[in-house]
DNA sequence: GTGAAAGCGCTAACAG
DNA sequence: CTGTTAGCGCTTTCAC
């Protein structure tokens, strides 16, 4: 920049100036100084920028590195959407709206300085995907900057006052459980859960219970199942288990193969496919499945997978605005808490004709 | 900082010390300010670290707001996973295996100050989608750090000093060719391009040529259309003109409906299948049709469509790995040139039987 | 092992 | 409209 001025003839507050706000610049200095930038190679340094200005112009977005390995090969991992991917893509666009830019990056553990502090350290304010964070650390954070958490709500009392975005997780189970229990007249319905507590399944939980309670259906007050993890492995398992009358809790079952496997989320339930495929068991004519999430995955198994879709573009949408929000220093004091609406998506596992648009009709 | 230091009673060199070295550090002292820094909410600024150290750990990557307003609502745009999607997260992947973070920003136009400057001047080094920076820009940018061409070949001269990484445009369509040649006997060919020439498209004509010149199939010099944008909506209107008789260059036809249509990218075959459809003309009985890219949506339709697949996410992987190179001052002075490799998926629009794993078979 | 001091490159008043 | 002058918060020799 010192260079950029002499070249020029200028301070280098006029060269500052040039780029901060060129009109305030008469137009043959400008050039003048444009002209020198170029024949240097000038390019302004963002650090000195922000260091100078307390501000980066940057949004962040910490996210865990969730790569299910039963998925992570399929079609060279081209073909899987994420969630991440999508909460990027949203985060994004909201982010280029208002002039931002995004850093991303997947949670990695580290010595005293973790990836997520880096990052924090270069942002005006960060989304973090739930659980991909120790608390700890985004308390930390959180008193300095705007955080917002992304889909798990807050699960931690020391972390009530971030920002906070999640999706209809109950009230979407509740409707896909209702759906089940009224249109297809299914009274068997077997849950199937993860053991490590996660808000999110808890909350499905919830909505299932609820509408068995309202049916008269007696589930119990425990999912039939909790799986360890939530990948295809397990929810292959999971279907084999509930098969073989491996479980008799809360199934109102008796042992007897349930009517449906509602599980709580896709990965699991196309596993549960495939293993029910391998048995000789007919879906939907033998048991419906359903899922949660809405992931690509669930359009190309046959059946094609009845399930919740998560609107997570608008997630990475909306946490975007929050934090833009918090930096202008509009929307008061009070934590802001968004709930965004789900979709039931009736397909062939439950026993729908799938008229749902995509394999052509969506063209 | 200053208030870290002295809460716990030391210099700021050694609060610092804490962060980048802590070893350096009698573990006592260590404790006493990882303490202060906790109880003081101290987030270390990443730029004034950048400033001081003249490094971000950081990576950029640019990227076209590629938004095909045709494609944009599938789903909610939840489905279909873009090109820049993949490459996101080939490159967020590769940037975090080395300690880096990743910065992305869509281009936009701006004043003296663009996007894409704001971004390479809080990066080490970026990747640029080609056509999305002006070149002249590119060039100045490039004088100061390491940027890598992604996809786009070295368009312009004044570039040929950037390391580049492209696909096997042309390998790719000369195989994809050769198989409608020999495996399904077909002569009459067609294939549709675009009129802004793309360097990318322009390699997979070559491919297109060659395979045919060999077979002795003569289709001339040029597509046998050439659509203003490689959209759906224009995929189906270059089937309309195709079955029209609408052409007679290059198709060997002599307004004949050509045996097979091939087309430089998916969206615009996927229009084409549309398009056919409702002409009641049948794929691939009547006519063949090929696309280019393998974006998920070319497994949707039906009939799945026969395609060249790119690996996008190694690509992204890759711009990584080489600015990384560049960045540890390996890879010698010579630009780098790589060209990964892509693979023909024979799916059912071209005649084969669709045997790919991923309508079930992959899970 | 720890402190002192000199910048890193820019912005933002404040004068002129 | 343009120049002067302080820092912004950290890293980094170089002493101690």
């Amino acid at each position: 920049m010192y260079d950029v001025a002499e070249r020029s003839g200028v301070s280098i507050a006029t060269v500052s100036r040039v780029y901060r706000n060129p009109d305030s610049v008469r137009a043959a200095t400008r050039e003048r100084v444009l002209a020198a930038a170029r024949e240097l190679g000038y390019v302004p340094s963002g650090n000195a920028r922000g260091l100078a200005s307390r501000s980066t112009g940057v949004l962040g977005l910490c996210f865990p590195d969730y790569a299910d390995p039963d998925t992570a090969d399929i079609e060279d991992d081209d073909a899987a959407m994420l969630y991440s991917d999508q909460i990027i893509r949203g985060m994004e666009r909201a982010a280029r709206r208002h002039g931002y830019a995004l850093l991303i990056a997947a949670s990695l553990e580290g010595g005293p300085e973790s990836l997520v502090a880096k990052v924090a350290g270069r942002v005006d304010g960060f989304a973090v995907l739930a659980r991909t964070v120790p608390t700890e650390e985004l308390e930390v954070i959180s008193r300095r900057r705007p955080v917002v958490m992304l889909a798990g709500p807050r699960a931690d009392p020391s972390l009530d006052h971030l920002d906070h975005v999640e999706v209809a997780n109950e009230d979407g189970q509740y409707e896909l459980t209702r759906h089940l229990l009224h249109n297809h007249g299914l009274r068997r319905l077997a849950y199937v859960g993860v053991d490590d507590t996660s808000p999110d399944v808890e909350a499905r939980f919830r909505g299932f219970r609820r509408a068995c309670a309202e049916a008269g259906v007696d589930i119990g007050t425990e999912p039939a199942l909790r799986m360890p993890m939530m990948t295809q492995a397990e929810g292959a398992r999971a279907a084999d288990l509930l098969c073989d009358g491996g479980t008799d809790t809360g199934t109102g079952t008796d042992g007897e193969r349930p009517e449906a496997f509602v599980f709580a989320n896709d990965q699991m339930a196309v596993g549960a496919l495939q293993a029910l495929e391998r048995r000789g068991v007919r879906v939907p004519d033998d048991v419906a499945v359903t899922g949660f999430d809405g992931i690509p995955l669930s359009r190309l198994v046959r059946p094609t997978l009845t399930t919740v879709r998560q609107p997570m573009v608008r997630l990475g949408e909306q946490a975007a605005e929050l934090l833009i929000g918090r930096l202008r220093g509009q929307s008061g004091e009070e934590p802001v808490s968004l709930v965004l609406p789900v979709s039931v998506a009736r397909r062939a596992s439950c026993g729908c004709a799938d008229t749902e648009p995509g394999t052509f009709g969506a063209l």
